[in-house]
DNA sequence: AAATATACATAATTTTCTTATGCATATAAA
DNA sequence: TTTATATGCATAAGAAAATTATGTATATTT
């Protein structure tokens, strides 16, 4: 996890791609998702993940619908309509990105 | 350039890398590098490069060389012995970074 | 002559995290 | 059975790392 710095203004673009591939996801489903499918490598902080879900929402895309399961609250997150085009948006600069910092830090390039 | 905050804490391993490649170089060649480099998709701004190279410095990871050019001065960074080693360890990182990420975001998967 | 490029630097601000803390219920382990 | 761990939300204080705005000065191009 020395790399988990390098994921800054990365997750947002996490959150709405979980959300376009299940549709509905609560909070702590994310982040045991993300270390799931990264085997541990990136670990979302409930500090970062909330305040980030908040925002999504106050920029209309995510709705939100409280579930109860048991005795304990859940919030489901989703896309808007909105949230599906700015995820398509965003899913493709983040290809741009990771294209060009492949292209930067490729071993098999020396860069003169 | 609407990924350019992606870049977020990349960009002390895209010095380390640049010099890794090139020996020796200064400030302002580096913005221009980077600029070549990625068609204009990565922008180093002076605010993010100057305290950057300060920082590198001040870590032992960069010496310095002031040179006069004309009535201009430059000032040369290069690796030390130890920059050279955490620059291994730092690109290493970036592309275990890069690889998940990809991972995560490539539109092949679905995120079940 | 004026605009742009080269070359450094720092301060104020913003963005985006981490770390710490808090509350509460459910389940597993000792 | 009580204690630790897991589930589930949230926010506040602080740190890290950028952006934006300035400042200074020389060189080159228009």
């Amino acid at each position: 996890m020395g790399n988990q710095k390098l994921y800054k203004g990365s997750l947002q673009t996490i959150i709405l791609k979980l959300l376009e591939s299940n549709d509905k996801m609560y909070g702590y489903e994310i982040t045991q998702k993300v270390k799931e499918l990264t085997k541990g490598e990136l670990n979302i902080t409930e500090g970062a993940l909330y305040p980030a879900l908040h925002k999504l929402e106050a920029d209309g895309l995510l709705d939100v619908e409280v579930a109860k399961v048991g005795n304990r609250l859940r919030k489901y997150y989703k896309l808007t309509e909105n949230g599906t085009k700015e995820t398509a948006n965003k899913l493709l600069e983040m290809q741009e990105f990771l294209k060009t910092m492949q292209h930067l830090v490729n071993p098999k390039f020396s860069l003169e």
